[in-house]
DNA sequence: CTCACATGAGATATGGTTGTCTCATGTCTA
DNA sequence: TAGACATGAGACAACCATATCTCATGTGAG
């Protein structure tokens, strides 16, 4: 019966990319449960935040395998890598602020894992030359979740039109605001 | 007395922008005031999160002031204000994630001034050619928020010089990740 | 000096969330 | 049918932060 878990972790996610506040109860009915039954398959708050953040890996993980990252160009693999996450974008942005409010460093593993494949990305799109080589993948890595992030919320604002937003996302981190120099 | 509650405000702000979690009574610590005192300044944390919000608009209006961003090309214009943003970066990702956290539209009016300030100089540049017409100016905006709170978290978490902060801001959001094609 | 006023410290009450428990009900299987 | 098991509903206490109040202290102005 893992899977049921599975499914009230998935609910609590949609949840609370939306209301990030939600409390538990909120989050049990939003599951179709009630509280004991989500306190059964989660200990508590913190264990339903780790569960959620081990998840959080793991859906961001299937994103970069399903982005080959490692096929064809490095640009073009951020443009697919970027496609897979928007669906995404939403629960990533809870867990990234998340992660900011807390500053421990548990299931740090499982993120360092994805930080590394992404940022290995952004590596080899440098050392194949396409990428400009003094921004550190470390950091465009962080700018890639925080322009995901920051569409999604343009979305949820009603300000950004959903099938834009990878575009968007995909134009800024790639090219940046500069036309390029007909030069 | 006014300068009082100023400072106040000032302390609350440098506070939250490392701990956004305070407790009022942590925050009071911080201001060097009793929990009691600082009642007295703000009737409760939605009083205190609201000026925090002004304070916010004023220190960034104020940023806008000082990179003239009416003055020289537009490129040149975002160097500045980037610049100019970066010390206060940390309080104002402290009011990115709350505006995020709580969807109410209070305060909005300031807001929407310095957004449209900012908007502006991005549509400026986009009609002197100097940026590309495809990215909408308040997702440029945006990006430009999200991308200077990153850059914060970055520091703090001690992945990123402070010095190399605005730099590598400035060169994303310009340039891009993409390497200058010679065509 | 004395009064007015602001402040600090602490006590208290309140509200909301959480963690835990019990009990009744529903469901599935032998 | 009987038993095992999961669930829903609700009661309950505990905790945390907040909001409010009182009282003692300190300081500055008159």
């Amino acid at each position: 019966m893992s899977t049921k878990s599975e499914q009230v972790l998935a609910a609590a996610a949609e949840l609370l990319a939306r209301k990030p506040g939600a409390s538990m109860d909120e989050v049990a009915r939003a599951a179709g449960i009630s509280r004991a039954t989500l306190h059964r398959y989660f200990a508590g708050r913190d264990a339903l935040v780790t569960a959620l953040g081990a998840l959080g890996v793991r859906r961001l993980d299937e994103c970069v395998d399903a982005a080959a990252v490692g096929e064809g160009s490095a640009s073009d693999a951020v443009r697919r890598l970027v496609e897979q996450v928007m669906p995404v974008a939403g629960f990533l942005a809870f867990l990234y602020t998340e992660h900011q409010l807390f500053e421990q460093d548990r299931m740090d593993d499982g993120w360092r894992r994805v930080d590394d494949r992404i940022s290995g990305l952004f590596r080899r799109g440098q050392q194949e030359g396409e990428f400009r080589p003094e921004l550190p993948p470390a950091w465009l890595t962080e700018a890639l979740y925080a322009l995901v992030a920051a569409s999604d919320w343009s979305v949820q604002d009603g300000q950004m039109a959903p099938k834009d937003a990878p575009t968007l996302v995909i134009e800024l981190l790639l090219g940046g605001a500069l036309a390029r120099k007909p030069a």
